[in-house]
DNA sequence: TTGACAAAAATGAACATTCATTCTATAAAT
DNA sequence: ATTTATAGAATGAATGTTCATTTTTGTCAA
């Protein structure tokens, strides 16, 4: 069983060893391209055993789903709850996220990946699952409390969090080549001060005409 | 067959229905969701035909590939010419961007939504296709000049595009509500100023301090 | 400890279905 | 007349699913 929080039992147990080889192979391949076979063959059970779990394809997949969104859920949870400051908290949660892209490919590359629809076509977008809702509910806060600008909440949380899933995206594609973390700093830096060069010359620029004037 | 740039022909030679037939069938259900008879009966040609002139399902996935990325580099390259600064060149982009996902839905979310390597294994990931790598390059441009900051970068590109992009993506999943041209302003203010409270206070602060300094 | 029995779990061959693809026949164009 | 384009029934490989059988596990009496 892929745990974030936990560590995996050992010996694993049946139902495990079949979400385990099923994100693997659906990572690597795509769930369409992967039979039930190919599941059974890679966990070293019985086809029959992932009917008796799962009810089939879909049903591991839609276990793995809801399973990993927990795990994120409370990953999530745990991150920020001593933590005040909203910027305290993207921060720890955008630095929770390249870690585990790193550390944990496969569940990052399962949740940010694939579009879920595709092959769970009765669940609700991704977008609208609760450790997404709870990033935005964050992003929220920060507007309430007067540390984050004015503006739509949807803005406000891709102009944060849509930059780091982007750079997971990116990272996932091979496209970024160095580990995540080794940019934390910079992606944070964009995020809250903007990408423009920086003002410090047009602020000594206005501080000189003030003094200027007095 | 689908264009940005030109009018679609009229009456549409047989290709192009199959192409305009797959287009939508994928965006609505999904590649893998979407047999051959589907197309075939979508876009009122027979199975033969498609194998004619695509080859199978993969042709046709592929031929719309390369063609709404080519749509999509040309729209980008027509459209910048003649800007001059990065920001009018990046909000240009944006603006297309936006208009196109409210427009030509199928077409973006072709090229937005789906992991194009579960049913096109040999093409390289999408982030480095052509248009993609194109706004890596007008950024990098951008630091060069000195209009943006020195970075990464893939974390420059993300801050700008990356937070458009998830806008796209929050908007194809219904969970931005408005059309997206509606928050053009905010997403550019966002990327470029960042998304702290407006420090006009902390300025007059140190203008003050330096004042009494004097 | 051993053996008998029942319940639960696991197995995998067999089955059913879907679906990409082929191929031959037909129609249209040159 | 010959080439090219279209049609669609037929094919068969891939793959999701079932179920009768076997194996394991747990229980209890001798």
């Amino acid at each position: 069983m892929p745990y974030l929080n936990r560590a995996v039992p050992d010996p694993e147990p049946m139902d495990c060893r079949i979400l385990t080889a099923g994100l693997t192979l659906f990572v690597e391949n795509g769930y369409h391209n992967v039979s039930v076979h190919d599941v059974q063959r890679k966990a070293n059970v019985s086809i029959g055993s992932i009917y008796k779990h799962f009810g089939g394809k879909e049903g591991i997949a839609k276990k793995l789903y809801y399973h990993l969104l927990n795990e994120i859920d409370e990953l999530i949870n745990q991150a920020i709850k001593d933590k005040t400051t909203i910027r305290e908290k993207s921060e720890e949660i955008i630095r929770l996220i390249f870690t585990y892209t790193e550390t944990e490919r496969n569940i990052i590359a399962f949740i940010f990946q694939p579009n879920h629809q595709d092959f769970l076509p009765d669940e609700p977008p991704i977008c609208s699952a609760s450790p997404f809702r709870r990033l935005r509910e964050i992003i929220r806060e920060g507007m309430d409390d007067g540390e984050i600008r004015e503006m739509s909440t949807e803005v406000a949380a891709s102009a944060i969090f849509g930059v780091a899933i982007r750079m997971v995206q990116l990272r996932l594609d091979g496209i970024v080549e160095n580990p995540l973390p080794t940019y934390l700093d910079e992606v944070f830096d964009a995020c809250w001060n903007g990408i423009l060069i920086n003002n410090d010359e047009s602020i000594n620029q206005e501080t000189e005409d003030l003094v200027a004037q007095l």
